[in-house]
RNA sequence: GCCACUGUAGCUCAGCGGUAGAGCAGCUGUUUCGUAAACAGCAGGUCACCGGUUCAAAUCCGGUCAGUGGCUCCA
């Protein structure tokens, strides 16, 4: 189900009235608070409230036992529409306020004032009265539509509890948010629940520790990864696959500091727009202040203005694996999703307007080969163009309007499916962005592209044209990946840490199964990863025939522990290792291999000749 | 940064006013074993940190730090 498709359900009714009847239940409970708002989401629903007092996660039982009673009491929910404003301030006033003083309604008379004129203005009202006699009511400003009676509403959960800004904007008061989840049957729900928890498995904060890819340390301080051997190995393998892609595609590669003088980023202007973002400054009163980077962006212009270019020289490609820092806020870090110090697959491209529709669509293509080769097929594609209200940007109105229509252009001619979303630009140009889901659901935005004409006028970038004047370069900025931090979280829940071959940090173990069919094991080895291995064989090997060396150059461990082959077996399959090769008396004896697959299980024997077969078909497929 | 929650051995968790416990991992020994956990023993913790209440605090209270879910922002 798309989320139009979504909108018009009547699971987005149900949740809708869900958050209502939690409205009602929340207003029984505690006199006095003041509702804003409470629309159906995703998964389920929310409302936000200001309470006179905090509420407490454990506020939540209670509140779910009242909506249940207050489901029970199947109120029909009734749809109300004023007469004209007048007449729909008095109903907030007088009706929605529940005998309560005015000010609980403060947030429903904003809303009304944002109720464009002309447009009807409709309430929805639930009541009823219980066994004892009590009456039940409860009306809220609302354009609907609702299912009609709250006794549908049985399949229900409150999720969470989250502040959140009136309006979204932080110089309002803060909001408790309360989430919830309905659905129709109690088996979805169940499901949804189950599935949660599935997710949680497949988290890389969880992954990540057990398969020993990275940690964090206190001492070392928060959103700051260590990446740990098997994690760097991945590292290493998806940077030699991009450098290698863009040494194809014209790409040099350039090496720039980690911190540079203030003066540069003066220049650039990310003091001024960025300062809030950038770990404090490096402050010395007799010399230089220096920064700790934040883009790697003016390294690379530096790097463009060192000699006068010709459009001859155009477009010139620099890209760069540069580690950049941000001060992110607090409670923003996310494990490796958001982090503090993270490698960007940076790369700055100088282009004249002619090259720079060409150039996009390169850029564009290879993020999607990218996309293939790491097998993400479910993302989306957002170009973000200017909020036409905003004035936070910088440049000349037909430079935007130029490089959106180029943007838009190079999706077309490339079939990609966008969505265009209107103040998600950058300050200095629009952009192009990959947004992936973490195992959560929660969006990240990945490989972007971006559009920049503000840099090369700052920085009074120059080439010279075909009529020997000087011409202002565009710049591109680009990054396929986004940032490898984010990147490995993202591949790591994808493939719930079961990478791929190519990419997968062992890619064979070789389980020996008494101490006797080591050295067979560490000939094997040798065989699959093409160097010699310091192994001390202490007890009586049983004789073997040595494999032939291949230059596979494949990643490879040796599980020689003195455990029983099920253990090892085991303790392979939990590091989700793609293949275990057993050797024991049998196959020392005929050169072969048991091979087992992380997928498939028990393969068989096989000859050592015959898996290197498998192998090589598998990494070039 | 803000709101809510959490913080006990490397990992997963129990204990929730009377001075710390399990499973797995680790170490030692025995076992040398053919496709998802051999057996036995040992060791391991100023219960995140600081302060308070109490005869007594892992347990109650306050603060700090870190993590988790959100909000604002972003690779």
């Amino acid at each position: 189900m798309n989320k139009a498709e979504y909108e018009q359900s009547e699971l987005y009714k149900l949740r809708h009235s869900a958050a209502h009847l939690m409205a009602q239940a929340v207003t029984e409970l505690f006199p006095g608070v003041a509702l804003a708002i409470g629309p159906p989401i995703e998964n389920g629903f929310y409302y936000d409230i200001d309470f006179p007092e905090p509420l407490r996660e454990e506020d939540l039982t209670k509140i779910e036992k009242k909506m249940r009673e207050l489901s029970n009491l199947k109120q029909p929910i009734v749809r109300r529409e004023a007469k004209d404003r007048a007449d729909a301030e008095k109903i907030i006033r007088e009706e929605c306020s529940l005998g309560q003083p005015n000010g609980v309604v403060k947030y429903k008379l904003e809303l009304l004032e944002d109720i464009p004129e002309g447009d009807p203005i409709s309430f929805y009202e639930q009541q009823a009265t219980d066994k004892q006699g009590n009456e039940h009511m409860f009306i809220d400003l609302c354009r609907g539509p609702h299912i009609p009676d709250t006794g549908t509403i049985k399949h229900f959960k409150l999720m969470s509890l989250a502040g959140a800004y009136w309006r979204g904007n932080v110089k309002n008061k803060q909001l408790t948010r309360i989430y919830g989840t309905a659905f129709e049957t109690k088996e979805e729900l169940e499901l949804y629940l189950h599935n949660l928890e599935e997710a949680k498995k497949r988290d890389h904060r969880k992954l990540g520790r057990e398969l020993g890819l990275f940690m964090f340390s206190d001492k070392v301080g928060p959103g700051l990864p260590l990446w740990l051997p098997k994690g760097a190995v991945l590292r290493d393998t998806l940077s030699d696959f991009l450098k290698s892609e863009q040494l194809h595609r014209g790409y040099e590669p350039v090496v720039t500091p980690n911190i540079a003088s203030k003066r540069l980023y003066e220049k650039s202007g990310h003091i001024l727009t960025y300062k809030e973002k950038m770990f404090p400054f490096m402050e010395d009163d007799e010399k230089e202040t220096f920064i700790l980077k934040p883009m790697n962006c003016p390294f690379h212009i530096e790097i463009y203005s060192s000699t006068l270019r010709s459009y001859r020289d155009l477009p010139v490609r620099y890209a760069e694996f540069g580690t950049v820092y941000r001060y992110e806020q607090s409670g923003e870090l996310a494990g490796m999703l958001r982090v503090r110090g993270f490698t960007q697959d940076d790369a700055h491209l100088f282009v004249t307007p002619d090259q720079l529709l060409p150039e996009f669509k390169g850029v564009v293509d290879l993020m999607m080969t990218v996309l293939k080769k790491l097998g993400l097929d479910d993302y989306r594609v957002r170009v973000g163009t200017r909020d036409p209200d905003d004035t936070k940007y910088v440049g000349h109105q037909d430079n935007w309007d130029r490089s959106e229509k180029a943007i838009l252009q190079a999706c077309d001619e490339l079939g990609l499916a966008y969505e265009i979303s209107a103040g998600d630009a950058a300050f200095y140009g629009p952009k192009l962005d990959l947004i992936i889901k973490d195992a959560l659901g929660r969006e990240w935005q990945m490989g972007t592209v971006q559009v920049d004409y503000n840099l090369p006028e700052r920085f009074e970038l120059e080439y010279i044209g075909e009529d020997s004047k000087p011409h202002r370069p565009i710049m591109i900025h680009r990054a396929p990946f986004g940032s490898l931090e984010r990147m490995i979280g993202l591949l790591t829940e994808q493939y719930a840490g079961a990478f791929p071959l190519w990419l997968s940090p062992v890619q064979v173990a070789i389980l020996s199964i008494a101490d006797r069919h080591v050295a067979y094991a560490k000939s094997i080895a040798e065989a699959l990863c093409g160097f010699e291995r310091d192994i001390h064989l202490e007890d009586e090997q049983v004789p073997f025939t040595p494999v032939e060396a291949t230059d596979l150059g494949l990643r490879v461990t040796i599980d020689d522990s003195r455990q029983t082959l099920g253990k090892k077996i085991r303790e392979t399959q939990r590091l989700k290792v793609p293949y275990m090769l057993i050797v024991g008396d049998k196959d020392a004896e005929a050169g072969t291999v048991g091979v087992r697959s992380r997928e498939d299980g028990d393969l068989g024997a096989m000859t050592v000749p015959e898996f290197i077969k498998m192998v090589r078909e598998k990494l070039n497929s």
